[in-house]
RNA sequence: GGAGGGGUUCCCGAGUGGCUAAAGGGAACAGACUGUAAAUCUGUCGGCAGCGCCUUCGGAGGUUCGAAUCCUCCCCCCUCCA
């Protein structure tokens, strides 16, 4: 068993806020004194079970948790997701159905898997509490907080001021998450940085319910590739973990130089003094930028399949992009024709370009090849026979197999 | 309930009767250069058997030889006052 100071230390690495110090330690205290372990908190929402590595850096944290003997709840917001939340984007979701939660959750749970340990897991649904929640609760509920406090949080308060439209059952979803918290008694709940407001608000539910506040974890969001914007599967920008080993693999090399060591930083095992050594490293020269990502490409693959698979993917990059090779997994498509196809049209059916207008284009610009030779005629056309292999750009493949 | 402002192509945003498939920026895609990095430069960026034709400017009608632009009705959003 660690000490308390050493598992503050693990709790605490790679946290951006902890409300409060004090009061974790004095959580952990008790828990070792009891023998009763800590319910983590963690909220998920029902809509997407494509889990990112942005989900990764939480699950990472609640896997400690797990390490030191404590309980994870992982919270799915079914209630909300079964509302239909407009938040953020313009598009309002779609509501879900309760078969649809039931087969997210289960998709869920595969990929959670992966990371969290499922004895230690107890996966739990806010529909659960909040179906019977009654008007009245509701209302009572929405009077334990103002509009001032609700306009505390940033987001708020900009589109507040920005003349931005807020809907009041906006103001809602944080007092459900509070309530969350409430209902399952939680002792810590873990969330990213953008949920800091709605992380606290259940603390003060909690307070004002008699039970003892949670203490907050803050974790930093991860970047998706572009580098700037928040990972997210909405913005494409994501590298999912249920995503083939060469994917991942050539996704990570991919990234920045720059954003390369803040992915080591949010989700390598490595510490924080062999992190600084390969940027020394780097910034002295004596080892090239490429080398070190190959191993955060590496280190990741492996994560979620195995050392084997982190290598194979390796090679299947050095082939088909270091040495302009094919790759191994080259999407195949059969079409049955009889006439000579005319190649702008059969790069749509083959769903290279989204339309023959494009495939023109691409044409024009160079960008499409056949059997590995270049094409510039717009105008060429494909015997119907065999197979040809079909390029566009540097990362669109397609083998065309005619019947 | 009253007054005013607004809805344009993926996003932001110009455009008040023809020269507008619609300025500019962003994103994206392609090419060059590379380390499938960044930066940079160039090009593309509604559709179509192909440059001419078709569809598009919140929706439906109307005026006109011609409408994103004018008129009518409707829908939606924002601000201020109550």
């Amino acid at each position: 068993m660690l000490s308390i100071d050493e598992q503050i230390k693990l709790i605490e690495r790679g946290i951006v806020d902890c409300i409060s110090h004090e009061e974790l330690v004095k959580k952990l205290e008790k828990s070792a004194a009891t023998g009763i372990p800590l319910r983590v908190k963690a909220g998920f929402d029902p809509t997407a079970p494509d889990l990112h590595l942005g989900h990764t850096v939480l699950l990472q944290k609640l896997k400690h948790f797990q390490d030191l003997g404590h309980e994870v709840y992982f919270l799915i917001g079914d209630f909300t997701g079964m509302i239909g939340d407009p938040t953020g984007k313009s598009e309002t979701r779609k509501a879900l159905t309760r078969e649809d939660v039931a087969r997210n959750a289960e998709s869920y749970k595969e990929q959670v898997f992966k990371i969290l340990d499922p004895e230690k897991t107890k996966v739990v649904f806010n529909s659960q509490w909040l179906a019977e929640l009654d008007s009245f609760a509701m209302i009572r509920l929405a009077s334990e907080l103002t509009v001032a406090r609700m306009l505390e949080r940033e987001d708020f308060k900009v589109r507040f001021r920005e003349g931005t439209p807020i809907s009041i059952h906006e103001f809602l979803y944080p007092l459900i998450q509070g309530y969350d918290s409430v209902a399952i008694e939680a002792d810590v709940e873990i969330g990213g940085t953008d949920q800091l407001f709605n992380l606290l608000m259940g603390r003060d539910l909690q307070r004002s319910r008699k039970q003892a506040p949670q203490v907050v974890l803050t974790l930093p969001l991860l970047e998706g590739l572009d580098g700037v914007q928040k990972m997210s599967k909405s913005l494409g920008n994501y590298i999912g973990i249920t995503e083939l080993p060469n994917d991942i693999y050539g996704k990570v090399l991919s990234l920045s130089d720059q954003l390369m060591f803040r992915y080591y930083e949010l989700l390598s095992d490595l510490g924080a003094e062999a992190i600084a050594e390969l940027k020394r490293e780097m910034e002295a020269g004596t080892r090239h930028p490429k080398e070190i990502k190959k191993q955060l490409a590496r280190e990741l693959t492996a994560r979620f399949y195995s050392e084997e698979a982190a290598l194979q993917a390796e090679q299947n990059f050095e082939k088909v992009f270091q040495k302009g090779g094919l790759p191994d997994d080259i999407l195949e498509k059969k079409i049955i024709a009889t006439e000579d196809l005319w190649l702008p049209q059969l790069l749509v059916d083959a769903g290279l370009v989204t339309s023959t207008s494009d495939g023109r284009r691409m044409i024009k610009q160079n960008a499409v090849s056949l059997d590995g030779e270049k094409v510039t005629d717009i105008n060429a056309v494909v015997k119907p026979h065999g197979e040809v292999l079909l390029k566009v750009g540097k990362l669109r493949y397609c083998k065309v197999c005619f019947q």
